[in-house]
DNA sequence: GATGGGGCTTCCAGCGACCGGAAGGTCAAG
DNA sequence: CTTGACCTTCCGGTCGCTGGAAGCCCCATC
């Protein structure tokens, strides 16, 4: 199989799995012409990934998560405290995301949004004193 | 204002203040002795900046938001608009996680986590025929 | 056999929004 | 006069790709 068949297969642009070739994810052996002659072990792997990315596993877990598949002596744990790792990391993003969403629909819900200069989500940003109420918090705590 | 000073009221990183002035956003005059001199108002785009950054704002929305902000005759509808964009991302992204978390809080659960190697994260990742249902989609919809 | 078009190759550059570190200038206190 | 905290610039790296240029390769058609 050549690049293009496992970018339609697995869904991935070919550019991608170039790049998954060059931080050492799946590297094909070279058919004599040079082109990338994938097997179908890589091709597996490449759907492997994509469902893998497509549950927003980082790169690095990919691979952790790779080796563990190709290791038959593999304990699930392993696995399994790895995907809860993940799932943590995905709540405190949904998180951080819904308080922001809370912020910014009580503020676009204060905007009247006419052709009028004032406006309650300028003054917010601006930290103004005739704000109701302190909404955003300072940027202190935009750690990561 | 020296830069640290700024740093310290902005709640910003002195390196994310410098950035901010080569990308032209806040462009503050020099003292004799080269020392960034930021006046009071550098110093309150700052605090803007940083607080639209916490909610998720670009630094390209950031730039806009400043120039309405500084522009006394703009329309209130505009932020307004700039605002429920954004708003709608974060709820876009809110749901892309949901969905994530959900497969994955799945899996997690199925999974026993202990020392034998059966495991239905990977079953899954692998596509296996034995999964009861496919639960992750196929990567060619990561647009974006 | 030439030609054309698609696919493949490499390499280089850039995205967003910074962060880390090196090498050096400046300033106030002791 | 030295120390140490601050400031400066510049360069490289992060993550996960993506775009583009320049150049092979392969197959079909004329």
């Amino acid at each position: 199989m050549n690049i293009g068949d496992v970018a339609t297969t697995s869904g991935l642009p070919a550019k991608t799995i170039r790049y998954y070739e060059e931080i050492g994810l799946v590297i094909p052996p070279r058919a004599a012409n040079g082109y990338r002659a994938y097997r179908d072990r890589d091709a597996h792997m490449l759907r492997f990934i994509a469902r893998a990315r497509g549950l927003g596993f980082s790169i690095e877990d990919c691979r952790a998560l790779l080796s563990l598949y190709e290791d038959s002596a593999r304990a699930s744990a392993d696995v399994k405290r790895l995907a809860r790792t993940h799932l943590a990391e995905i709540d405190a993003k949904i998180e951080e995301l819904r308080e922001m969403r809370s912020v910014l629909s009580h503020l676009v819900e204060a905007c009247h949004g006419d052709a009028r200069p004032d406006c309650p989500i300028l003054d917010e940003l601006a930290g103004s004193k005739n704000s109701p109420k302190r909404l955003i918090s300072s940027a202190a705590d935009q750690r990561n």
